[in-house]
DNA sequence: CGTCTTTGACCAGCGC
DNA sequence: GCGCTGGTCAAAGACG
């Protein structure tokens, strides 16, 4: 099971990408023994963390961050969800990365007047939920939080429907397909 | 026909 | 006790 899904978000403008991983699961039990599919890909990308380091934390309402250092306190980690903050620098939001999400939510979140979206994964028993959400000082700085694991491979890019022939049976290059991706209908 | 997007409303937790 | 925020679900509509 080597990662060879390497899907290359050619649709995507990107420049810089961070990727932060906020180490949680530290039981390498049950895992899918390919943890490093998700390195690997933000591999082939600037791993530079030398983002633009907005000065907006300073917000002195970070409750959520409180609440994580009483839990820390206690002990025993709740949660195993691997949580992976990737910060992109695109104009659009609708990052491709060759999974197929379906948006189910969007608010707009206090000391950001840019609206957040929330993405889930459509895969069945991929319960994989992703976060845009957008620099509030940078436009062109997305983060995107990917919060869990996929269960299976990504899926093909689908050409039309649901109704290809061959799918993939002959998929020479099913990694580097290209999402088509719809275009913002607008 | 199937799939996905969008908006509103509801709920929960926490703060004051 | 009330208000606020954040998060999720649901339904309808639209598009390919």
């Amino acid at each position: 099971m080597g990662g060879e899904y390497s899907n290359g978000p050619n649709t995507v403008p990107g420049q810089n990408s961070a990727h932060f991983e906020l180490g949680d699961a530290v039981d390498a039990s049950s895992t899918f023994s390919n943890e490093e599919d998700e390195d690997d890909r933000a591999t082939h990308g600037s791993v530079s963390l030398g983002y633009d380091a907005e000065g907006d934390e300073s917000d002195s309402k970070r409750r959520k961050i409180e609440a994580y250092s009483t839990e820390m306190s206690g002990a025993a980690r709740a949660i195993r969800e691997p949580r992976v903050v990737v910060q992109t620098t695109s104009e659009v939001d609708i990052l491709d990365d060759g999974y197929r999400w379906r948006k189910y939510g969007q608010k707009v979140v206090k000391g950001n007047p840019n609206p957040r979206s929330y993405y889930k994964c459509t895969n069945a028993g991929c319960t994989v939920r992703k976060h845009v959400e957008r620099a509030s000082h940078d436009l062109k700085s997305v983060i995107t939080t990917y919060e869990g694991k996929h269960n299976h491979d990504v899926p093909a890019a689908r050409s039309s429907s649901h109704g290809n022939s061959g799918t993939t049976s002959n998929g020479p290059s099913q990694t580097g397909g290209a999402l088509p991706t719809h275009l913002h209908r607008s």
